[in-house]
DNA sequence: GCCAACGTTGGC
DNA sequence: GCCAACGTTGGC
């Protein structure tokens, strides 16, 4: 079992808008980018814990937790002309993106700022602080600690 | 709204 | 295979 962390736009998709879906679950549909495919592709199994974390909010912060309910299966969004997401050299062949299914576990007991996260010493190696552009990145087993720990009491400034 | 970082594309 | 141009992400 791995941790991950999702980034999605709230005014987009927030983590409200994942807990009204049925059952709480939806399909991360849209990444497009390689490193982030691999990641869900070869590594994202059924039972994954995430840390949801709201990107371009102010401040930008973790909101909530979600767990992978899917194995990984073509982005069908990628097939689709009209779509925003479609790509032309992705084929029912050779699919080239793929997604999982996402579904709602809860929310923080308080968010955890993007700012905090980089002013604690113990996750200055979290992928979201040295790669800022992912939108998937893993988490480590202490990293997740440390989060859910710091969701515990609000920020202090 | 700006722009730094960085991934992708395509000419050569 | 290099690299310049371009597009996107996302923090600020």
């Amino acid at each position: 079992m791995a941790f991950w962390l999702m980034k999605s736009e709230p005014d987009v998709f927030s983590i409200d808008d994942l807990a009204q879906c049925p059952n709480g679950t939806d399909h991360w549909d849209g990444i497009r980018n390689y490193m982030a495919r691999n990641y869900i592709r070869d590594d994202m199994r059924v039972g994954d814990q995430v840390l949801f974390y709201h990107s371009n909010a102010k401040p930008p912060h973790v909101v909530g937790l979600a767990e992978i309910v899917s194995e990984p299966y073509p982005d069908y969004t990628a097939r689709n002309p009209d779509s925003h997401y479609y790509d032309p050299k992705s084929t029912d062949d050779n699919p080239r993106w793929v997604m999982v299914d996402v579904r709602y576990v809860g929310k923080l007991k308080h968010t955890v700022s993007l700012g905090a996260i980089k002013a604690n010493p113990v996750l200055s190696k979290m992928m979201l602080v040295t790669h800022g552009r992912l939108s998937i990145c893993p988490v480590t087993p202490d990293e997740w600690q440390e989060v859910l720990a710091m969701s515990e009491q609000p920020e202090t400034r």
